[in-house]
Parts: C-alpha cells; structure tokens; sequence
DNA sequence: CAACATACCTTGTAATGCAGCGTATAGGGT
DNA sequence: ACCCTATACGCTGCATTACAAGGTATGTTG
C-alpha cells in the first residue's frame, strides 16, 4: 500500500532494469547464508524496492543453478513441505567481485551523467 | 584494447543489466542538448563504459520516439548527408525525474546489500 | 573506381521478467 | 466433509530488448 501511483511507462522500465540485475541480487544474498525459494521471494517482498516474484525466482534459480554459480539441497522440515535450500558454489563466489566491480563502473558512469545535466 | 579478459558469463550478464539502462542514458544524455544517432553511438564508445552500438540506438531512438519522450527533426548539411537531430518532449524531460528516483533507489538497495556482506 | 567514413535503417537471434497457471502439504473455519 | 488460506515447489507463454550482421546512400580521398 504504497499509496504512490507510478506512471506504467516507469513500471515497464523497471521491469526492464530488473533483467539481469536480480541474478545480482540473489547471489548477492547467497553470499551471506543459504535460502530457500520460497524465502528468498518473500525477503526481496519485504525489502519491496527488490520484490523478486515466485514465478521469476524459481526459473531463476534453475538457470543459476546450471550455471554452476550454486548449488541446491533438499532439506526435509519436521512439519510441512521438503525445503530446496541453495548456496553459493567457489564459482559463484568467484564471480560476485566481477559483477561488483562491473556495477561499480555503471553506477559511477551514470551518475557522472546526472551531475553533468546538473 | 584493454587487455582485460572478461569472462563470458560477465559480459552475457552486462548485455542483460543494459536492458533498459540504454533508454535511460539516451534520455540523460538528451536532457542536456540535441544529438544525432550516430552522433549518440559514437560519444557512448568514447565514454567506453555506456558504449551503444548502431544496431541498439536507432531501434532504441524509434521507441522512445513512438512512446513520445523525444521528438526529431532532419538538418540538412552543407556536405554530407543529411542528419536526424533528436531532442526531449516535454513528457521525456517530465519522465526523467520519476527515473532518476527510481535508479537512485535501486542503487541505494544494492549498495545496502553489498554492505550487508562486508 | 576503389576504399573508407559518415549516416541512416532492418532482420534475426538469444535472453529474460513475469502473469498466470498447476501441484502438494498443513491448518483453520464453518 | 468442505472450502479457504498459507507454504513451497514448479512450468508455459508472451512481450520486451540488446546486438551482431547486413543493407542503403552520400561524400571524400587515393
């Protein structure tokens, strides 16, 4: 509930940005500890600038997965559904300072373009 | 010719995170005065990092053109051939604020994350 | 006229976000 | 018994987009 109300062309944008960026942001919360899908949809919900939905997520995590950037475990839940928890495999670690390092650039380079227009 | 050998995962993943990002560089780059296509093309190689090639911009500028953020004009040359200058609309330069909020946003989050995980 | 730079543009391919589905388990309400 | 909701997994199809590759036309230089 919001209560702002964004014009659909800034919505259809963000979607836009958004491709690419939330393997990003998934790796980067893997790098802290393990997550669940489900979890991890819910996490990026609460933190709303980042809601991250079930129906992207879970693709999304098969596609990181063979990738080889983390790997997937079964853990069964004394009540309840079986959980697939994920973390970061070496090469998934290895990669994060890459995507780091590339955002950095980007984030510099467009905010350079910002203060010129100042 | 940087010498730096990125992996292929690395730039597969920035051709993804571009998405999007393009309009809003054409549109910050439009916000400070007129340019042509190619024009455009070849200042974003100089600047290296935003780099948009020709097979991206035109397509890119007939978008933005269609949705109504910028408008364009011909110039005739004394010599050469003749040039298509592109400026804002008032509903591009009316858009702009909403975006640089928004980027402003995402960069904040994604800050937040990687600090989280210092 | 050949080669190159300028300047416009199109087509086809690959990749991805996400709405909208479907499945199954567990619990609460009526 | 029945429905609804929450949890938790997943898929399919659509729309969108970056970019390589190619095409067209004009002007300059050798």
């Amino acid at each position: 509930m919001t209560g702002k109300k964004n014009s659909p062309l800034i919505v259809k944008w963000e979607s836009q940005v958004r491709k690419g960026m939330l393997d990003f942001i998934v790796l980067l919360c893997l790098e802290k500890r393990e997550y669940y899908g489900y979890e991890l949809a819910r996490a990026t919900k609460t933190t709303a600038e980042l809601d991250i939905s079930e129906g992207t997520i879970y693709p999304l995590l098969n596609r990181l997965k063979s990738e080889g950037l983390i790997a997937s475990r079964w853990v069964e839940m004394e009540a309840g559904i079986p959980r697939k928890y994920y973390k970061l495999t070496a090469k998934g670690r290895g990669l994060l300072p890459e995507m780091k390092a590339s955002w950095q650039q980007l984030s510099v380079s467009l905010k350079r373009l910002m203060e010129d227009n100042r």
